[in-house]
DNA sequence: AAAACAAATGTAACCGGTTACATTTCCATC
DNA sequence: GATGGAAATGTAACCGGTTACATTTGTTTT
């Protein structure tokens, strides 16, 4: 391969100046930069740029540990930190972590052996020990989605509570009050604000709050499937339920409709999230609308803030609902 | 940050010993290894590896080529890539290049420029110049899902016609004889091979092929709910539809029903993948299983191969034509 | 006890850039 | 033409590992 001291051969200079050419033209004479760049033409000189990296301490690649690729909304934040990481010269090593601890610490080293600057984590959890870094100096960690109540780091979220007591208060106003809730895992703080949301609403509305109205999932289409069934078969049968995920949602409704119930007249269900499938299940899903690009943009960009040594403050994104056909007024 | 050095310092031996005490512990006195190991622990050194990499001219990093992350088979492949790679010891450089060639060359050069050892290559585009590489040797890449027909590497793919051929002829068995085919982009080999096969099927069975009868999509829920617009205005309407993927399959049937048809006794629609969704939609959608995570396990497989010096031959992957509600005897 | 050889360890070059510092070149000024 | 100072270029150290080769230490053989 052409390295620099070919180049520098070719054209009769040094190095350094074959080095200065390529970083500062400006410093260089004219007739001496002409010659260079003709050398490197000539030789089809690229520079290598784990040298470059090696040298200057920075790999300009960025870690991201997402909980599964395979979820739609996922996809869509991995998508705006593409795009925003392209656009600024970083490159993004991909860990889908599964939850699985063990893994998401051992890509977060990745930083630490310095083959990656810095950290994007879709999850709540830290994945660098305690002494990864001097104390005092910033985590390179931006925590977005679902984030840390403590984190030890910027975040990016969204007003999980206000968002679910939103949607808990749309089906409240449609008549409904028996409504049920198929949640997250249980442990997540995702899950608790949005439970804290729905309860918000009820207590508003006077509803008291039915333990067995609450199922848990796991964010699959095939869990939200499971939980339905749960539901549907209680006693006193929910009119409405309010699913954690669109993915839950659309398995919910699958579940609901083998049972021989319509959606939204016999049940009505809401998701989260507004992925692409929403707007083309049977019955259009309601649900709320998150900004999934822009997590993964700003996240980006506030990583790189961290970087350079700059102070970032936490970022609360907007959402909004999007009421469709799944969702109606009860019957009695 | 600790260094090799420091390190020697403290366990009172040279910088090679300490490097070999790592890396090939075996050939080190068991006095030395302890007393080298203990200053290690003591210093909490950790090697730094683009060093290491800068030295060894491996990156271990994978660049990989994906048209949208966004599409649930991709991520599915992705999964795949990222376990196998993971489990090897690679890291993944993801690029979602939305078919954009320049973007797909520019990430391909993390090869040239040593910011990663090969690439996988998801699309039916060669990313790498003709000169990129001398000539000669093999390319450290390989071609995963939509394979070019002249393809510079090894590839892994599956018998797309064959598959068409399969889905076409079950529309066929099932009385289908005005079947209308939801495409991919125009110029993707990928789409000739599956109209390949529904017209092998077609002319098998007799029936004359009806170029109304083909629309463009391009992969994604709308382009099916718009294709299907165009088939169910038609005077002769179809009685099936075969879309190309699952996902342009739900657009479509949202479509349909949104008509006030029904799927499958007015329309029986097939898909293509057998993503998450195809057991979840209304109905459940016939589809061709394809092995995704298989994908991106063996193109990492291969790719290491190739890597490493080795042969490799083009893999053919399995596929399976999964029979759910979503296809029906056609009523006269 | 000396010779012969293996095992363990040390020394220093090397990978390919970057850059502080030293040196040379060039031009303006007196 | 000598002097000063800026601009251009060169020299070489450096980043942090790896490893060929040299050297020392230890063990076996005669």
């Amino acid at each position: 391969m052409t390295n620099i001291r070919k180049v520098a051969e070719l054209a009769g200079v040094s190095v350094a100046t074959v080095s200065r050419t390529l970083k500062s033209p400006d410093i260089v004479s004219p007739t001496t930069r002409e010659k260079v760049l003709r050398a490197v033409d000539q030789a089809g000189y690229k520079p290598n740029l784990m040298a470059v990296q090696f040298r200057s301490q920075r790999t300009y690649n960025l870690v991201v540990l997402v909980p599964t690729i395979a979820n739609t909304f996922f996809a869509r934040v991995i998508s705006g930190i593409q795009e925003a990481a392209q656009e600024r010269g970083y490159g993004v090593l991909l860990c889908n972590t599964l939850g699985n601890e063990a893994m998401e610490t051992q890509y977060a080293s990745l930083v630490s052996t310095r083959q990656a600057d810095g950290v994007i984590q879709l999850r709540a959890f830290n994945p660098f020990s305690e002494n990864a870094f001097p104390a005092g100096s910033p985590l390179p960690m931006i925590n977005a989605c679902e984030v840390l109540d403590d984190a030890p780091c910027p975040t990016v979220k969204l007003d999980n509570r206000a968002a679910a007591r939103e949607v808990t208060e749309h089906l409240i106003a449609l008549g409904h009050r028996r409504i049920g809730m198929i949640k997250g895992p249980r442990r997540s703080p995702l899950t608790r604000d949005r439970q804290q949301g729905y309860q918000d609403a009820l207590s508003a509305a006077g509803i008291p709050l039915d333990e067995r109205l609450l199922c848990p999932g796991d964010f699959t289409p095939l869990s939200g499937y499971q939980a339905a069934e749960t539901l549907i078969a209680l006693a006193e049968r929910p009119s409405a339920i309010f699913c954690e995920s669109d993915e839950m949602a659309i398995g919910a409704m699958s579940r609901i409709k083998e049972a021989g119930l319509r959606v939204p007249e016999d049940i009505s269900v809401a998701g989260f999230d507004d992925i692409a499938f929403a707007s083309y299940s049977d019955p259009p899903l309601t649900t709320i609308a998150q900004p999934a690009e822009t997590f993964g943009r700003e996240a980006v960009a506030m990583l790189i803030e961290v970087l350079e040594g700059r102070q970032v403050n936490n970022l609360m994104l907007p959402y909004s609902l999007v009421s469709r056909k799944s969702t109606a007024a009860c019957r009695p």
